[in-house]
DNA sequence: AGTTTCGAAAGTTTCGAAAATCCAATTTAC
DNA sequence: GTAAATTGGATTTTCGAAACTTTCGAAACT
């Protein structure tokens, strides 16, 4: 019997996760630290902070109202994800993006994406399905941004576009891959956004597709639609973001200074 | 025309590692903070920290004679490994062991790493090789330790153990798959110890049989061999290492008390 | 002109004390 | 006698000042 549709990304999920060592994602509630960390997360995923950019913490401290220790936790965190590095005394910085990158990324996500989504189809619930349908409904209620829209509007879909694709893998079986997952996922929405505040392209209804093959259960359809899926996103980059190829792609919009 | 032989892991490898944006290893030679993490990392790898273990600040204070601050961003990067874990308002915790994940764990690293060192086949040089055989050298002259070997002698054993594993991967042109499988095999290291520590059993040279697959560039056949690796252990665990079935395992040499 | 040396300014890292929080044992209320 | 509230001690979290390192530019020296 399908159980009350729960609030957020999928209740029964996550029931294995907790008994596992796999590392915690964005998942405590932590007080002051983690509210930190989640906002600068969130401002490098769209490029607020921009690549390359040294993070002084002197500016980070008026930024976040924080403290230099907490700070330093933050950054320290983000630099394991993958998202800042940092170098012996000369601080932190955000990390590069590249071309190279971009592709060697992306085939890690279908080659893990496609493992983790067939295991998620093969031990499917009702409740993932409706999850599914629900998320789905939500992502298409708002049409792909386009590179004028404000920030906001473009924030809002990609925490639909991520609860969606959260959604489909939800019922895997293998915290670790889930785990891996989720940040190559949140790696690739860098690259998104970038994509999003360039291209005017407009995209077949991906999502759709991939939503019916998989509550079809059809696993070898939907795991090639993602795949398509991903690389599709590669190209569209490729072709619209000026400057990804020789290494130095502007981003838009300079952000706000605080002061002077 | 084949390079001197390099000193460490295999100089030509990183090459593409430092151009992208993947999370900095083990690699920064930081001073302070960065010391703690990896006696911290490693104590948690030969469960000296014991798996569920509290960690208090006042002993690690002690222990590793250093601030709180320090042992804060060394805890907190240890949790984004999935070596500790952390709750709201309550501390650090050595993170739990379990058949299950350790299952999970090897599955993954399968998958992963046969497609890593079917790349770095393909991309392999004479110096890669050279160090492949190096390694193995070295590995080879040091017989697997028993339970009863003394601590360093299994840390050495440990340390060759990874080296070998880490050039057989080296020429992987993907920095992404290659600090997954990293991170992926430094957990396998904590249920690898245990199996150490209680088994006797005699494993033939499945570590020379790679070797020679991997020099003959026989990929498929390598990577079956190292998929039969990564399981075998898991067996030798489930059979030797008591109460790991039952999530009890219990760690030898409860470790010596600083005080009372 | 170009290089080196030096010192001040900017920035980072480390530290431990103060504030906040949690936990367990004891008391109080029912 | 049990359950809720209290309280005190232990532990964690946060903070900013002190110590240290790097950076940068001006002055001195090839």
């Amino acid at each position: 019997m399908p159980k009350v549709l729960p609030a957020t990304p999928f209740e029964g999920a996550n029931e294995n996760l907790a008994a596992t060592t796999a590392p915690q994602d964005v998942s405590r509630e932590d007080a002051a630290t983690f509210d930190v960390l989640r906002k600068m997360r969130e401002d490098i995923l769209c490029c607020v902070l921009k690549p390359d950019q040294k993070l002084k913490f002197g500016e980070l401290r008026q930024r976040y109202d924080t403290s230099v220790g907490t700070l330093r936790e933050a950054l320290s965190h983000l630099v394991s994800e993958g998202l800042a590095r940092t170098e012996a005394g000369r601080g932190f910085q955000v990390s590069p993006i590249s071309l190279a990158d971009f592709l060697d990324l992306s085939e890690l996500r279908v080659y893990l994406e496609t493992k983790t989504l067939a295991d998620a189809i093969r031990h499917g619930t009702d409740a993932w399905e409706a999850e599914i349908v629900s998320s789905h409904f939500l992502l298409s209620k708002l049409a792909a941004p386009r590179p004028d829209d404000p920030l906001s509007v473009k924030q809002e879909w990609g925490k639909r576009h991520k609860r969606y694709h959260d959604a489909l893998v939800a019922t895997c079986r293998s915290p670790w891959s889930l785990h891996y997952r989720s940040e190559l996922f949140d790696q690739a929405r860098r690259y998104h956004w970038l994509t999003m505040i360039h291209s005017r392209l407009h995209r077949r209804n991906e999502h759709l597709e991939i939503r019916d093959a998989v509550l079809a259960r059809d696993s070898d359809l939907a795991c090639s639609l993602l795949a398509q899926h991903i690389r599709t996103t590669v190209e569209q980059a490729v072709a619209d973001v000026p400057g990804l190829i020789r290494g130095n792609a502007r981003v838009l919009k300079p952000g706000k200074r605080r002061k002077s």
